[in-house]
DNA sequence: TATGAATGAGAATTCATTCAT
DNA sequence: TATGAATGAATTCTCATTCAT
């Protein structure tokens, strides 16, 4: 056979390595950064674990670009982008929105990102190198920012409870989070009945 | 000088013993009981780490005796006969329960059972001795069978909404377990209006 | 490069787990087992103690395994076999065996097995694993099953003096362990006639 | 009551350590001297290991202290003299030592201290003390001196077999030696058959 | 004198990481 | 690129020794 130029090299490589970070990125969320040996990944992606190392120098650059990468792909900006440009009301879009979070997209990573960060927000950031921390922060301040407009919007609207905004969707974020955490694969049966109940929190009657 | 006589020395040692078992029901509570090194417990509790093993045989055991002697001190089942007893309304007593398990009592270690025992109950079960997985179970069991009656009540009354009964009830528990393995000091601020609005969640209105 | 292929790394495992069990078997049978460490055998080996745990997964296991592999390879059975075989008079028979014995076999283990055996029948049988129980148990069974006959045999012959076969198999095997649970070397010296000497124990005049 | 008086108290103490130093030997010479635990002795002594280290200052002066206190009131000096004395044969004298060798003398420790001396003899001398290395050594000479004019005028009269005097010895303290080791209990029923036996070794015929 | 609490050095085992093939 | 061998730092647990009472 004839060796391959360089592009298909190239992009042998990419989906090599994207086999590894969707497999670390699964294991990772199920099991916690911490609780993650390379073994694991190295065993969930059907390769040695050397293999990982040739593709990253360590553990945490897996993890860094797992979810750089998965964030990249997943785009819950332009999710929340189209959500804006449709004509729901600001409840229905934080409903929507909810969902597309356990939901597992084409990729199949949403909400596995979604879990990573939360293990990660929870442990120390001592533990971890700055760029992870950027990124968790800056997910964080993401679901926040997008979030906040609606949330005022819709207690505008009179269809979200009044009181104190911030207070609100933290709290709302924190119920999400926990939940995630969890195994969301039974939140994913009759979804839209569950994530109607949980919108009861913050829905005015 | 002659040694102490038994009584002073079996005191003594159990306020050791506690003060150990204290230590390691926060950490364990915060950190999970796979990253819980012994070490992290001996610094908590401000004594060497031998000492722990001369009070306990293993990480396994301080675990155990722990969660035991909380869940002894804890009284959670004479809360629920006290609440059964008084005249409140079903949610009401719902509310109460969930407030009695984030606040701190007397000896400080209320919440932390809950998260303990909500770290064990994710990891894998394999992992964990019988005895241990016992405590675990037993606890998941109690809640469920004691709110289940008050959760049927309510729903009876037009109080609590409509649906099936167990799925509320889980979807309850996982909510606040959710929230307990955050950090729940956050949830003590304002506590009775941020119960308020997670019992929005099963209201009906 | 590409990895070696199947069989050329099956052998190359399979030659540095020997080379552990070998270094295993004599630090086992020079110091017992409990006081012998795994870093004494990584360094009798030369290997780093890591490199034990990626061939075993404990220090039992490495026992059990070099124990193992150094009896098949030892073939005690087999020289049992040839010595039944042969011509000789019961006597001569225990005589070769019991230089056999004292003899490094090509693969210079065969006393290493024989020692390690002493050392493990002398220890509390609680603090060992069944399947190495197992092993020692079978071992003291087959050299008294295999020698008894001869034993009986030299007695009718009168070659052996008389008395309860069973308790002169039991002093006999008493003192080749004792001995062999010393510095075997020594006996390596002029071994025929150290063996004449031990045999008049039981020798007819 | 009034206290004790300077002499009561020393004696006393005394005791005391006799006591431990009584249930050192035997503890030392059933499990050999580094699988001995300060723990094993206290219990078998019934005073708790930090009385231990009130009579002695380390383990390694628990055993040099022990075997020299046996050593003395043991007195195999004072019953090599007596045999010495006596118009018995070298041949019977030989017999009647090792008897006195199995023997649990008055004290009890007669035999403890040969298996200790054996369990020290076996082991890396570097890793002991040099007073205790003396002790073993000085023991062992002790009996070599002892018996080899025994040994030799057996021979010169036709009662021992001819050969090497020294080697004789030497495979004769061996194989006593490594009886000793092992269980003594066993050897101590019919005591008197069993060492004819063993004599066998070394009686001309 | 006597007890047992307390400490810390050392040993078995795990796992991230590097290296030879 | 791909594998798995090899290393050593970190963690659990044991036990000699010291100390407070």
């Amino acid at each position: 056979m004839a060796p391959l130029n360089e592009n298909q090299l190239e992009q042998k490589r990419m989906e090599r390595k994207a086999q590894i970070m969707k497999a670390a990125l699964k294991v990772f969320a199920d099991n916690g950064v911490k609780l993650t040996k390379i073994s694991m990944i190295a065993k969930e992606a059907g390769v040695s674990h050397g293999l990982v190392y040739h593709y990253f120098t360590s553990k945490d650059e897996v993890l860094y670009e797992s979810l750089e990468w998965a964030m990249e792909r997943n785009r819950v900006d332009q999710v929340f982008h189209e959500l804006n440009e449709s004509q729901l009301s600001p409840l229905e879009k934080i409903k929507q929105f909810t969902i597309f979070g356990f939901t597992q997209g084409e990729l199949e990573v949403s909400s596995d990102i979604f879990r990573v960060v939360q293990h990660l927000a929870k442990s120390n950031e001592n533990d971890m190198p700055d760029n992870i921390y950027d990124l968790v922060k800056k997910s964080g301040q993401f679901y926040i920012e997008s979030l906040f407009p609606l949330f005022a919007e819709g207690q505008k609207s009179g269809e979200i409870i009044q009181g104190d905004t911030e207070e609100l969707l933290e709290i709302y974020l924190t119920v999400i989070s926990g939940i995630m955490a969890d195994d969301p694969t039974w939140w994913r049966e009759n979804m839209d009945q569950k994530v109607d109940i949980l919108l009861r929190m913050i829905t005015a009657r």
